[in-house]
DNA sequence: GTTCTAACA
DNA sequence: TGTTAGGA
C-alpha cells in the first residue's frame, strides 16, 4: 500500500510517516515509480510507534526499543557493549520516573473524579471520552 | 489526484 | 508540523 493508505489506517499523518523513516523508526520499500510502498505488517508497526511516542518515548529511545526487540538470539544480547548498557540502564531510570510520574497523576485524577458526581467516566469507555483509534498497545509482551 | 524531495517561517 | 515549490 502506498503512504496515504497507511496514512488513513494508523491516523498518522504522511508528514510524519516519513518523519518516522528518517529516524529510522520505520522502514518502507520502493516502488517503481518511487512511491513509498509498505506492507500489512507496517500498519502494526506504525500504530506501535505512533503509540510509543505519544507515550512520550523519545524517538531516539523508540529505535533503541524496536531495536532491541529485534535482537533475540541471547548469543547477541551477550556481546552487548558496557557502554552501551550503562546508557541503557540510564535510560531505564528515566522510563521508571517518568511512569512513577504518570502513575501518580493518574491515581490523583483518578481518585479526584471519583470524589465527583461524574464517576461514571471513571468506567473504561464512557461514550463521551476521546480514545478514537487506541492499537491495542503493544504487539510482542502486552498486558 | 497522489506522492516525492527540499526548504522556509 | 504545515506548507509551498516543481516534478513525475
Amino acid at each position: 500500500m502506498k503512504i496515504g493508505e497507511l496514512s488513513r489506517r494508523t491516523g498518522v499523518a504522511p508528514r510524519l510517516l516519513r518523519y518516522y523513516e528518517q529516524q529510522g523508526l520505520i522502514a518502507a520499500a520502493r516502488s517503481e515509480n518511487g512511491y513509498r510502498s509498505y506492507g500489512e505488517e507496517d500498519v502494526a508497526r506504525v500504530e506501535r510507534v505512533a503509540l510509543l511516542v505519544r507515550s512520550g518515548v523519545p524517538t531516539r529511545l523508540v529505535r533503541a526499543i524496536l531495536d532491541l526487540e529485534g535482537v533475540r538470539a541471547p548469543e547477541l544480547a551477550a556481546v552487548c557493549t558496557r557502554d552501551v548498557a550503562e546508557k541503557l540502564a540510564v535510560e531505564l531510570l528515566e522510563l521508571d520516573a517518568r511512569i512513577s510520574c504518570l502513575t501518580r497523576s493518574r491515581e490523583t485524577i483518578r481518585g479526584f473524579l471519583a470524589t465527583t458526581e461524574h464517576r461514571e467516566l471513571l468506567d473504561a469507555s464512557a461514550p463521551t471520552a476521546q480514545s478514537p483509534k487506541e492499537p491495542t498497545l503493544t504487539s510482542p509482551a502486552n498486558s
